[in-house]
DNA sequence: TCTGGGGTCCTAGGACCC
DNA sequence: TCTGGGGTCCTAGGACCC
């Protein structure tokens, strides 16, 4: 039976590669890779330099050679530029679908009705055309009942040319030939653990899987398999988040340029992070009342170190300055004098909606100084967004050159900012 | 010299309460 | 000899995602 609502799953084909091709059109065709924070790891790489061996994830170090011996173009992340790219996809998206959940920077569900004859192929090629001639990125999509098989629909009509990145599974009468072409971790849901545990016991592909024992797949993976198992059958059991769920918490962490073993750059790395933290409060309207900050050592040197230390704030806030003076504190604690530190970090949780937050505040003093506060923070807030992050910034964080993260090869922010838009002559 | 960053959900176990 | 039972809340850790 073909359901009257079709569930949707749209992604950008190789996306970060096709936003550094769309706004240098020089690189096309040639082999491309995008690198982590830090210039550590290839995260992204076009189907070229796929074609060409290039593993995802692997350090960037141990394939510097060989990308260059196959004159393979190389790219900082430039993550300004592909929120940007994002943001306008899925304007476009929600314009032409009637329910869409934002699922990640490159990905969306959406549902749409049927027409009588069932066939979406036609909008769905014209929604790829028309996303291709607006924003310059090609997106694949699928289409099931559910959205484990939309997945995997999006799968098949990435991996056969003739689908010309667009498959419907719901339409397919018998499904087994093709959920047997789909290995088991490629299921969305079943990682490297569970794909393991599957396998030895001879499921391979997930056909397999929907045709495994129920009870032994609950009796080890509890409802997140039996999920999993009844999605591929075509049952919803994974709702479309339409609107997007307040956040419950917020992390930020960064690898260094180089490893840092002083007290004083320790501080300043952390009120860097608790001042873009606090900015993300602000912006989603949220609040924090517990804090934890972290350092660590490298995992691949001897003597891997890492600390970590929280602190609860009495009062939930986003006010970068009381924030601040906890963390500062903390840092105190997690430093550990000799170690060689490559990374910390900051979690802001217990994060609250400021719409629900009742203020209880002790006296008059307090209310002036919180009122002025927000002032102080809404004015540098604003002032960054127009010019770009860090016009105004506060002296406690200002990072030494040396070990702030590397991004070598980044592309200019042709998008983003003023001063890079390409300028064109007309005669 | 060199190995990313930011999330969510689920479960088990401990603390605590009556 | 023998040490309740049920509920809730919190936390840590595992697993997964992009």
């Amino acid at each position: 039976m073909i359901m009257s609502k079709a569930i949707i799953q749209i992604d950008a084909n190789n996306f970060y590669a096709s936003c550094e091709q769309m706004i240098d059109p020089s690189i096309k065709g040639k082999g491309l890779v995008i690198l982590s924070n830090n210039d550590g790891c290839i995260i992204a790489r076009n189907s070229e330099a796929r074609k060409m061996g290039i593993p995802m994830g692997k350090p960037y170090f141990k394939l510097k050679n060989k990308l260059n011996q196959l004159n393979i173009n190389v790219r900082s992340s430039n993550y300004e530029l592909y929120g940007d790219i994002s943001n306008r996809l899925m304007q476009l998206l929600r314009k032409n679908c009637e329910e869409l959940e934002i699922y990640s920077i490159d990905e969306a569900f959406a549902t749409i009705k049927r027409p009588s004859n069932k066939y979406l192929y036609q909008w769905g090629s014209e929604l790829r055309g028309l996303i291709y001639q607006n924003i310059g990125i090609p997106i694949s999509i699928g289409i099931g009942d559910t959205k484990v098989q939309s997945k995997i629909a999006n799968h098949i009509a990435k991996k056969i040319k003739k689908n010309s990145g667009l498959f419907d599974i719901s339409i397919i009468e018998n499904k087994d030939y093709f959920l047997s072409q789909i290995r088991i971790d490629e299921v969305w849901g079943v990682g490297k653990r569970m794909s393991e545990w599957l396998r030895i016991r001879g499921i391979h592909n997930a056909k397999d899987l929907r045709n495994m024992s129920s009870m032994k797949l609950r009796e080890k993976y509890g409802i997140v398999g039996i999920r999993i198992q009844r999605e591929l059958n075509g049952e919803k059991c994974i709702p479309l988040q339409v609107k997007q769920p307040d956040r419950k918490e917020i992390c930020i962490s960064r690898s260094f340029g180089y490893p840092i073993d002083s007290l004083a750059e320790l501080k300043k790395a952390i009120a860097k992070f608790v001042i873009s933290g606090s900015q993300k409060l602000r912006k989603y309207n949220q609040s924090t009342s517990m804090i934890t900050i972290f350092t660590n050592t490298s995992h691949y040197s001897e003597g891997f170190f890492k600390s970590e230390a929280k602190a609860k704030l009495e009062i939930p806030s986003d006010d970068t300055i009381t924030i601040l003076k906890p963390c500062l504190e903390l840092t105190n604690k997690i430093f550990k004098p000799y170690k060689k530190l490559i990374k910390a970090g900051i979690i802001m949780s217990n994060l609250q909606s400021k719409k629900y937050q009742q203020n209880i505040l002790f006296n008059i003093q307090d209310v002036k100084q919180e009122i002025k506060r927000n002032k102080l923070n809404k004015i540098i807030d604003s002032i960054n967004t127009k010019n770009g992050r860090e016009t105004l910034n506060w002296s406690s964080s200002v990072l030494d050159k040396e070990w702030s993260p590397r991004r070598n090869k980044i592309s200019t922010f042709k998008t983003t900012k003023i001063e890079s838009i390409p300028i064109i002559f007309a005669n």
